[in-house]
DNA sequence: CAAGATTGACATATCAATCTTC
DNA sequence: GAAGATTGATATGTCAATCTTG
């Protein structure tokens, strides 16, 4: 049996089930409070989010679904539910090109959905940790994350 | 302004940021791994793991959404899609109850999902990382966990 | 009635195929 | 032809009913 077929040792196992099932849990709850809170499902507010830290708040379609790391269909599909409520249109630009801007409806739910948003992410999360452990898990998350980006 | 209302610090930021990324990002990869190696879904394959450690390789519906934390509709329609492709069979116990058996199929799609799954956990995530930063993220996932459940 | 199971409607995600413009 | 955008089919997840049996 190849080093690599091996099963995981008690700890991996242990380690990997526990972050991911944290993980999971996790990702719900928050998204519950954030629908609830503000009738925005995370795919709303991470668009939301990227736009308005773009300039003018607006960028073009395809370079947010780089930003992003989402497939273009997602992303179409997405923006098309989101103009269909207003929080977002569509612009066209020189030739294939498309803009995405977000719109003063966009932004009022955005700045409505931030503050009992970071409330559940300290509650849940960040309060829950101490400052070294938040590090850690910064300095993990980025080593996972280089790692993605070349694979 | 309360304190619970102030922005992160950029260091509690950056790091829930790079957390949610990579958090995100992981899980996408490892999901299509897992699809393009065996054909099973990541609930597929959730679901197969609890039935194959159960006794008997078979548990009740009821007890099984609470052991996943799945709403008890979720988990009715994924047991409906995975029934159609025989990977699981519903029996029904007595009265209201229904149990859930993994099937031969079910074990075999399980066997032959599981090594290149652990591979592709081994490559993206626990090789990349040091043993403590596994022991510290085993730690921090289950202080997470243990919140999630009193909350 | 209440626990447990089911159903249907809708939102979201992925994939493969197509359309459009350079 | 290829980059970028669109479309439709299908799988998955959530919610709010409803059905069923103790």
């Amino acid at each position: 049996m190849k080093a690599a077929e091996r099963p995981l040792s008690e700890r991996e196992n242990a380690a990997w089930r526990a972050f991911y099932e944290m993980q999971e849990l996790l990702r719900g709850r928050l998204e519950q409070h954030l629908e609830a809170d503000s009738g925005l499902s995370n795919a709303d507010y991470t668009v939301l989010v990227a736009l308005s830290e773009a300039p003018q708040g607006q960028q073009r379609a395809y370079e947010l679904s780089r930003r992003l790391a989402w497939e273009k269909s997602r992303l179409h599909h997405q923006l098309t539910r989101m103009c269909g409520r207003g929080l977002v249109e569509r612009l066209n630009g020189d030739g294939r090109a498309i803009y995405v801007a977000i719109t003063p409806g966009g932004r009022a739910a955005l700045e409505a959905a931030v503050p009992p948003h970071r409330r559940h992410v300290r509650h849940l999360f960040l309060d829950r940790l101490t400052p070294e452990q938040i590090d850690q898990l910064a300095d993990i998350s980025r080593t996972i994350l280089d790692g993605l980006d070349t694979s």
